[in-house]
DNA sequence: CTTTGCGTTAACAAATTTGTTAAACAAATT
DNA sequence: AATTTGTTTAACAAATTTGTTAACGCAAAG
């Protein structure tokens, strides 16, 4: 009788297992902020058997250490996918904005958990200089100059530039419960808080009006 | 032979034992971003006993509210003393970040430790609903919106004022070790960038002209 | 000189957490 | 049907960490 339901399941798991565990593990770390989630707590929010963790990670850091791998491979993959199109330079600035603040949205907390772990240990910053990493960099600092050079925008060193733009996106994400405690928003009024800001950073980073019907 | 110098310690101590733990708990939590030190690994930054942080703080978990509790009072009468004084508007925004970038400085963890310790337990969020941050919160809003019916600023909502202004602020600072790495900074360099910034902060909020030099 | 009270210490107990292992299990292959 | 392979489980061992306690030392008060 429960032949066939059991089977389901074990299918189901045996092909993924493994990214399960790290699908919910990313629930805990980067959707709920539990920085010190225990091993246990992540096999329960998996519903699997905790050994399957130690089975496919072989330690709760090495889990981690693969967590964090992922997650700036991934970020470092949209950035690269954003600035090497060729749309124009502040369009590029704009799509950007949109996919932090989106992924950020999903994954409020993952900030944190790169910068909890980069502290614990500093080695892992190693992980960010990689040759695609730098090839972004230098494309950005190319167009933002371009930009400037046409007149188009303030003259401004690209490193403000930047920590400007990952600033303004990435800080209301993590301070998520302080800054809606603070300025006593509901979980929906924050959410459309952060849809408006998509706009006001583009407006603020370049110098731009304001639009109208928000106040 | 060891007396005097016995002596000499237990003295200082004495007078100061409870608060000689809170300055180097907050060593490991605000400036080295420890955000799992143990009592043990904070009793050693003391040099004291690990029981003696049991006598006078009850658990671990009381000592991290103490200092969350402490920080989040000392950040509100800062905001409160600025924004309750008699300069420009202009004049309160770069005291502001002169403040808050110079105790980033000193204790670059600060914000993640806020952040890390509410998503553990959002009840804690409560710290920052006291009356006293209402007033400062009522304060801002109402010098921001007499400079833009002044006509000296483009207008802006002034949760996102706020939240420009605290991201740029305190992102650089909390995200330290991931910047310096992917910018490639120097620890000197990184501190220069932050001086930088207090200027920069101030033009890209109130769309000035960047200071020459600086490129 | 003794007593009292506070600060300090080492030693202990308990709870939590990580990592290992040997057995059980299921599906595929021979 | 037996075997093999990869996956899952419960049980165990070890390490870490927290919190308590009883004893000690010392300075001030009686």
């Amino acid at each position: 009788m429960l032949n066939k339901f059991d089977k389901v399941v074990s299918v189901r798991e045996q092909q993924q297992t493994e990214a399960l565990i790290k699908e919910k593990a990313r629930v805990l770390f980067f959707q709920k902020g539990f920085l010190n989630a225990t091993t246990q707590e992540i096999a329960d929010e998996a519903g699997v058997n905790r050994a399957l963790i130690h089975y496919y990670f072989r330690s709760r850091e090495q889990l981690l250490d693969t967590l964090l791998e992922e997650v700036v491979t991934e970020k470092r993959e949209r950035v690269r996918a954003i600035f090497s199109s060729d749309r124009p330079f502040r369009h590029k600035i704009a799509l950007y904005i949109e996919k932090v603040i989106d992924v950020g949205m999903a994954y409020p907390y993952l900030e944190n958990f790169i910068i909890s772990e980069t502290a614990r240990d500093p080695e892992k910053t190693k992980i960010f200089c990689s040759k695609d990493k730098q090839r972004s960099a230098v494309l950005i600092r190319q167009q933002l100059q371009e930009e400037i050079d046409a007149g188009r925008m303030q003259p401004i060193p690209t490193e403000h530039f930047m920590v400007n733009l990952v600033s303004m996106c990435n800080y209301p994400l993590l301070a998520k419960n302080v800054l809606q405690s603070v300025h006593g928003m509901s979980d929906t009024t924050y959410r459309k808080f952060l849809q408006e800001r998509k706009r006001m950073i583009y407006c603020t980073i370049f110098n731009e009006e304001m639009p109208e019907g928000i106040s």
